[in-house]
DNA sequence: TATTATTTTTAGATTAACCTAAAAATAAAT
DNA sequence: ATTTATTTTTAGGTTAATCTAAAAATAATA
């Protein structure tokens, strides 16, 4: 059985690389797990001894295929928990991601399976990214920033990119959600800002903003 | 914040104390933890640095009021993630330990609040033990053992004590379960052993079996 | 293509939580 | 009250996961 550590370091190379083809350099995980460049190095060679990774010094890392089972297991399992939080614990959509970075890490195949059964089998999280299945199978819904959508254009709000709190805060303010329609009314080209419409109100974005949500158009 | 290993010591020391006043022997400890007494040498004086237990060189060990909190608050913890295992998420009662091992060193104090309201805030886990409210108060029940009632006489079963998977697995299989009435019929004066009704049949148990139920007499 | 800058690895330390084996203290038994 | 047995502690070692600082390799730039 593998070690807190060793499957967040598998979750930190599977999230890395969907964004590239190429093989992860030891930084860009040292970045995403806030550890250093040497740390990394060591891990990763314990990680290709037990034939999870595939590593050549200096040539970065990418996961062997049971590796990129056991890290999307690791993300099945966070991204339930945080159904569950939100769902039936009330915990708010910026309040889940610390107790469900502990939470993944618990071991027992038939908890999940209860805990996704008990939930319905939701196929994404309460940020909109979805949840792999019990093969690792994950399905990337196909999905465009806010900020490339036409004028008078409408789409559904399905995620977001950012997921901290404060921005998170944010769009709860401004009544943004996951599964709600925005229509973009207006562009303004010297900053890219936005005028959009959602639950009938009309209100500006910054590109800051619709930079980090996520929407599907209806086409 | 304590570490899972602070944690399972100051547990064990808890449970241990239940039983005795006196101070909780390092040998005690060691043979709870499945541990070497070296390694609770070791770690009992790191606690008692911290002030959670008294220690002084060969005299045992106590829990400080402030350890005695935590370990309540997480035996609190332990037994919330039995009732929701078994209640919602089809565990048997001798299925849960494990996980529950795991879940009770879960930092969160939103989550276990939570968690307790959305149970209905049981008083007891599902092998009958009390549950500490959140202030660490335990309410221990006034309880004996089946062995001791008389002939003739009738009992509600609200514990057991022996709680591995092969004694749990013999109840259920009996029908013997957490509040149903027990009448005693007969005992056999040679080897202890008792004839029972419950749920209208009757069948003969063990003293080893009879010891390890926990009955509260309808005086 | 040299030279400089950056990235990555190696070497050696540190910390927590364990361990074994030997020494010291306490408890039990003659 | 000695002696013997048991318990507990100390001393020193191991492993996993981290770190810092220096060396080596790769990448970028003049």
């Amino acid at each position: 059985m593998l070690s807190k550590s060793e499957e967040n370091y598998l979750k930190a190379i599977f999230h890395l690389s969907v964004k590239t083809e190429k093989g992860i350099s030891t930084n860009a995980i040292a970045q995403q797990l806030d550890a250093k460049a040497s740390s990394v190095t060591d891990m990763v060679k314990k990680l290709a001894e037990k034939e999870l990774v595939f590593y050549k010094k200096y040539q970065g890392v990418t996961l062997t295929a049971t590796g990129e089972k056991i890290a999307a297991n690791v993300i099945r399992k966070h991204r339930l928990w945080e159904v569950l939080l939100v769902e039936k614990f009330n915990f708010n959509w910026d309040e889940v991601h610390d107790v469900a970075e502990q939470l993944e890490h618990i071991h027992s195949e038939k908890l999940i399976n209860e805990l996704d059964a008990f939930l319905g089998h939701p196929k994404h999280d309460p940020h909109g990214d979805p949840i792999p299945d019990k093969d690792g199978n994950i399905n990337f819904l196909e999905k465009e920033l806010l900020s490339v959508v036409g004028v008078q254009s409408k789409a559904v709000c399905v995620g977001v990119k950012d997921t901290s709190s404060d921005f998170l805060r944010y769009l709860d303010k401004q009544g943004i959600a996951l599964g709600k329609e925005i229509t973009v009314l207006e562009k303004e080209t010297f900053d890219n800002s936005m005028c959009i419409q959602i639950n009938g109100n009309e209100f500006t974005i910054s590109q800051q903003v619709s930079n980090n949500i996520y929407v599907k158009q209806n086409q």
